[in-house]
DNA sequence: AGTCTATATTCACCTTTATGAATATGCAAC
DNA sequence: GTTGCATATTCATAAAGGTGAATATAGACT
């Protein structure tokens, strides 16, 4: 389980509610570990019941409350020891791939149709990780030396997406000539 | 649920047995949809009890005796109904990204030893996959041609773990630099 | 007043995935 | 002869993930 070393990580960097982690993962962990809304909230849960969390209510005004977290010394212990444990390998989970996989038995148009879908989604992500990567290039000491590792993986999440689009173009083509 | 799909797929291409199927993933499905062998057993006798495969006992001589799996008419549509629904996007569960995501906790010479391993692993991979392709590409009419779309699936892998390398190659100079 | 959007959180159910353990055949090596 | 490896398959259980539904505050727009 990483999802919750990735919470702990991330309110060890800067602390927030759920609502803020849920945009946090958006604009860059959930490249490398997507998970719904649902299930940061759940897991905010599970970390403050093993004590690896402690919440504080907060009253806003114009805005309903909300519970900010922040990561116990308990927390900062098990991140550390987890750590220390060597992470498993890379896993993907591409659906695309198998519907081309098994494309002889799919409709032609159809799955150029989706290919390109694709292709337009990837490459508004990839804007997006380019912005956060110029903002977080752009950030003055010492935030900058703070966010400096977080930096570094989402230069993955771009290289990733261009590669994807690279590829995606290289397919249509071959695709259309072949049509 | 993809993993049935992608096994309905394979075998659309080629029958074969459990044992086969994880051979087969292991060279160039896995990258876009890995799973364990227990789970691709276990959805071959799922597949089977829902009338999309069939099994065919075979004495071997030498080996023991193993289930040939085919598919369906049943199966076909499946598969084929499948494929005229949008296809969900990719998701990378990528635990290493984590650990650097967090690494100011971590100790620096550890993370360093373990990029490298992981690097190395990768490029195993890479070469692994390129070997597939070169085999792919040397096929002669009419398995070219059948082959020819899992063939761009595993493009895909291909790029990726080149990305993947080029990516490690960056930060470990970097943090070399740094220290 | 009614609808829409952004903020903010929770619960419940079901599916999928991960992992360890177990079993069996037959060849080769020591 | 037993240790190890490749072949071949099954089962059980626990953890993690996916998805829909629900609830609430409050500003903005019609």
């Amino acid at each position: 389980m990483s999802l919750r070393h990735a919470i702990l990580a991330m309110l060890d960097i800067e602390k927030g509610s759920g609502y803020d982690l849920v945009k946090r993962f958006d604009q860059s962990v959930s490249y490398f570990w997507a998970a719904p809304y649902q299930q940061i909230y759940r897991e905010l849960q599970k970390l403050e019941a093993s004590g690896f969390l402690n919440s504080v209510a907060v009253v806003q005004q114009g805005k309903p409350d909300k519970k900010v977290y922040d990561v116990t010394e308990g927390g900062v212990n098990e991140l550390k020891a987890w750590l220390e444990k060597p992470a498993k390998a890379m896993k993907i989970k591409e659906p695309l791939l198998i519907k081309i996989y098994a494309g002889d038995l799919a409709d032609k148009g159809a799955l150029l149709e989706e290919i390109q879908q694709h292709k337009n989604d990837h490459a508004e992500t990839l804007l997006q990780y380019k912005e956060v990567s110029q903002l977080l290039s752009s950030l003055e000491e010492p935030l900058r030396t703070k966010y400096f590792l977080p930096h570094q993986t989402l230069k993955l999440g771009i290289k990733i997406e261009e590669s994807w689009l690279e590829w995606a173009e290289e397919i249509l083509e071959t695709l259309q000539d072949m049509a």
